[in-house]
RNA sequence: GGCCCGUUCGUCUAGCGGUUUAGGACGCCGCCCUCUCAAGGCGGAGAUCACCGGUUCGAAUCCGGUACGGGCUACCA
């Protein structure tokens, strides 16, 4: 199915209701927007859905724009960005909707409604119990005579108002870009309300009279707003604007197949951002959440999503989040960065924010950060992994704990201290200056044939002497981070400890 | 209750009537490499394409129904 065949130029929306933090859910269709758009040589609009003031803040708006800003979906029209179709505020546009509705009214494609709510609730329960097909608004108010409606809105009457779904509209049909055509019949279609007795827009209302003042060609979101959209054509119709190409994309469920909540542990962008996931790593697990450009890609970049994307390869079934796929893509980012780029954005800012490097002061040298990211970077899934393996690095020789087990099995055993007599003596004979993991290694290597061992036993306790467990990059990279001093120091100590 | 959507290995997916003994990726298992842990290389197991009918010379692919899951049916979004 083509999506692209409009001349109109793509302007696409991004429409988060900030009531809560940005969620996976909402970032992938944030992505899906974003990539669209870019594909088509089109616009990427953000707009904030704030119309019910009880549950938006200020405070969740700005951690909405900061988790887009990290997932580097730049947005062309909308808060801080601006544009000619603001603002982009819902909050700040309730003229829009009240004239709008007004005019609706004016041309017999709306109504005054009077119905109470204990009124709609009791029809609603007759209906119920007469086992009628249709529960919904009985349309009342429907033939109110105009004249009649406006004296009693003018008398002061609690009104609603509500959309008139014509008589002979027959079926409507939704152009789903990922459903295809979905068809639904207007004798279904309540005459909903598009307008509070507060004097408030209902959703349904605001977001298409927003969409059509915006010139939206393409609703992508969301597909619990699928049932809805044929009461949103309803909209357009009376409003004379046309319909966009919509786009309904499934959820997100967690790994037991159930809507993904708290228990399921990280929901929002911006944990995934403080549990050390790269921002391209994200959005690339999160694009190729239900959307494939091939049988193939596993790591596609953001050029490659940007100028590839296409809605009809969107999947129709809701997708479980998979925590160990995300992983191996993010280490799949990480690997590929070469060891500077790892050292300068990844090792050094978490041994910061670890404190085992005072804020803002680098302890060692460039070529020693290049080394150590080099020994880190294949052995890291996620950015503070890092902090773990490096925190040898940074306690006083005096002050190293051991790993229980780890003494046990390598230096509570025979052999054990011969082994770390021999290196001792050989790792002694370099001088301070030739202190490399070349070298060292050179050193090393003979030993156990010397010994008659194997070389586990002999690598072992110089490696649980020197880091306080059996596990550590290689021995020769692992001693030259150390340096010569803390290398001949913790091997003294630990022979009190080997047998 | 009514309407709508969905269903291919554990997971994400490829597949758009014959090229399919259903392909790839993650995960899992094994082997290799190896001083530990990773990384890397190689290989393997894993899907009667939800089920039942139909159309067709031929169906995962088209049609109908059933089951199961989900959504909407609000003066929520």
């Amino acid at each position: 199915m083509s999506t692209t065949t409009n001349a109109t130029p793509v302007r696409v929306r991004f429409a988060p209701s900030p009531t809560g933090k940005l969620h996976v859910g909402g970032a992938r269709t944030a992505i899906y927007n974003w990539a669209f758009a870019r594909a088509n040589g089109g616009t990427f609009i953000l707009r904030i859905d704030d119309t019910d003031p009880t549950r938006s803040t200020e405070e969740n708006t700005q951690v909405i724009l900061r988790a887009m800003r990290w997932l580097g979906l730049d947005w062309d029209e909308g808060p801080e960005a601006g544009g000619d179709y603001g603002p982009y505020f819902q909050t700040k546009r309730m003229d829009t909707y009240r004239t709008a509705a007004e005019r609706l009214v004016a041309e017999g494609k709306a109504y005054y409604c009077f119905c109470t709510p204990e009124k709609l609730e009791a029809d609603r329960k007759a209906a119920a119990d007469r086992h009628d097909s249709f529960q919904g608004y009985q349309r009342t108010c429907r033939n109110i005579d105009p004249a009649e409606a406006q004296a009693r809105v003018d008398a002061g009457e609690a009104y609603t108002i509500r959309i008139k779904v014509p008589d002979d509209r027959g079926d409507v049909v939704v152009r789903d870009a990922v459903h295809g055509d979905v068809v639904f019949n207007a004798r279904e279609l309540d005459d909903f309300i598009i307008f509070r007795s507060d004097g408030t827009p209902t959703y349904n209302f605001a977001t298409v009279v927003d969409d059509a003042a915006m010139g939206i060609t393409h609703i992508i979101r969301g597909d619990d707003h699928l049932s809805n959209t044929p009461r949103q054509v309803m909209v357009y119709e009376a409003l004379g604007a046309p319909t966009p190409t919509f786009a309904h994309i499934s959820m997100i469920l967690g790994s037991d197949g159930k809507k993904l909540s708290k228990r399921h542990g990280a929901t929002s962008v911006e944990e995934y951002r403080d549990a050390g996931y790269l921002s391209d790593a994200f959005v690339n697990y999160l694009a190729l959440l239900g959307w494939a450009p091939d049988g193939e890609s596993t790591i596609i970049s953001r050029e490659r999503l940007s100028s590839e994307f296409s809605l009809d390869h969107v999947s129709k079934n809701p997708a479980i989040m998979d925590p160990k796929k995300l992983d191996f893509i993010n280490a799949e980012y990480l690997h590929a960065l070469d060891d500077q780029e790892f050292a300068d954005t990844v090792l050094i800012p978490q041994l910061h924010a670890a404190d085992l490097e005072p804020a803002g002061e680098c302890l060692h040298d460039a070529d020693w950060y290049d080394l150590l990211a080099a020994a880190l970077k294949p052995r890291t899934t996620l950015s503070p992994d890092v902090v773990r393996q490096a925190r040898f690095l940074y306690v006083a020789d005096d002050e190293l704990e051991y790993d229980e087990k780890s003494v046990k099995k390598w230096l509570a055993k025979q052999g054990a201290r011969a082994a770390l007599d021999a290196a001792d003596v050989a790792l002694e004979a370099i001088a301070q200056d030739d202190w490399t993991a070349e070298k060292i290694e050179a050193a090393l290597d003979p030993l156990p044939e010397q010994l008659g061992m194997g070389k586990g036993k002999v690598f072992q306790p110089v490696r649980v002497a020197c880091v306080g467990n059996a596990v550590s990059p290689g021995i020769g990279e692992t001693l030259a981070l150390l340096g010569r001093d803390h290398t001949l120091a913790r091997i003294a100590r630990a022979k009190e400890l080997a047998a």
